[in-house]
DNA sequence: CCTCCTTAGTGTTTATTTGACACTAATATA
DNA sequence: TATATTAGTGTCAAATAAACACTAAGGAGG
């Protein structure tokens, strides 16, 4: 079946940053193209637009089908619009990036024959198309926005201990923080619930578990309160 | 002349939101639009993509057609893809937005037919499409950014006095600000010239005129500073 | 030229926020 | 029971932000 129309249009996709967090490292999903162009090249995960279909659906339902991640945390990026981005044609990419746990979302085979894997942030091969630099932009927006927005807790499982969420900050600003005053700061903002729950499985003295309450965080986005860490 | 592909293929619009600034109010750039649908409803301006431009460039060249305006500081603001928000079929759109100086940049007629007309920011009409939502993110997203970067300069004529720059900050932020304060950490970032100029025409004691540094600030942004006011 | 009106320009004090810093407590393991 | 590991907690100093009011300059109008 073909579609015809009265003046030329560039294709459009829709591709996903998708960051995980493990215990080491910030990660990045990548998936490994089967065919051209860049057959066999690591790019994001994405894929071509569906008339009818909002591109951040589009993106949902590229990141299922080629990784098997469902019911992520997704935000449109940018939309990169080079025309030569892509060898073939001009082709427009709506860029989205999700922050996913690994604990709950473990590498999964891809179901279309691609392979997919976690990459570890500063170990990144070359990408295909212009996916180094949507890479890099992601990685700026996500820096930039977790200082001003709880958005961590998306990273990690819905109990974790403080340390946990402190060691996210760490990783994705790549910077220590101190112990004291990150807890006073995150505790401050009242978006946490202190649970009647400890760690298991810990060789050390178990830590109390937290829960992020997003009822209470949308109260407090409505009234105007800041998130800034 | 038509055009085949072998999957369909939504349509690809640049649209712009124009700030811009006069005495009084922060004010909107709308043009009338002379086609159905929502023919003689109010719009922003834009236009359908064309392959081989990047849309940044489209929403430049769309913004000058239909209102005149040229170089003018535009940045990437969201893509809207909704299939529902055109009614003829799925249009995506890209959305920029832009500030300008209306001292620098009068009314103009449009030069396709259309009128083009400055609109207050708390007094615009029912909009076509979805527009009415583009402007509100637009703004929500300029009241964001001024208060982390210092783009109010973008809205000013190239010199001006320090109570016109706080005009502009008050106006965005729809709040009055100190004029001591405002100064001090205006100043206090170095990124404005002091002139030998004061004004002219004005009945009343002149201020002294300033001028915004872009190569210092573009440095001190290198740098990793921060502008936040 | 004198008065009045309008806006320019300038510092200090206080309150709040941030940043640095070190020890005791609890639990698991050897 | 000794050791190792992480949890959990408070104070002080420095920096930043917020509140606040007067004098100076210049134009307009009598």
């Amino acid at each position: 079946m073909n579609y015809t129309y009265r003046h030329a249009r560039p294709a459009v996709t829709a591709d996903c940053v998708v960051f995980g967090l493990d215990e080491e490292d910030l990660k990045v999903l990548l998936v490994q193209r089967g065919q051209e162009p860049f057959q066999g090249h690591w790019a994001l995960p994405g894929g071509f637009a569906v008339v009818g279909e909002a591109l951040e659906d589009t993106a949902r339902r590229e990141l299922a089908e080629e990784t098997g991640l469902k019911d992520v945390f997704l935000e449109q990026l940018y939309t990169f619009s080079d025309p030569q981005r892509d060898p073939r044609e001009h082709v427009v990419t709506v860029a989205y990036y999700a922050l996913v746990n690994l604990s709950d979302h473990p590498v999964q085979a891809a179901t279309d024959a691609r392979s997919a894997a976690w990459f570890c942030i500063d170990d990144i091969p070359k990408l295909a198309f212009d996916h180094d630099r949507i890479l890099q932009t992601a990685y700026e927006r996500l820096r930039g926005k977790i200082t001003y927005q709880p958005i961590g807790f998306e990273l990690l499982p819905e109990k974790f201990p403080l340390r946990m969420l402190q060691g996210v900050y760490e990783k994705i600003l790549d910077r220590p923080l101190d112990k004291r005053n990150f807890r006073k700061k995150i505790l401050s903002m009242e978006i946490l619930e202190e649970l009647d729950e400890i760690e298991t499985d810990v060789g050390h003295r178990a830590a109390r578990l937290y829960r992020f309450n997003k009822r209470v965080y949308d109260d407090k986005v409505k009234q105007g309160f800041i998130f800034e860490l």
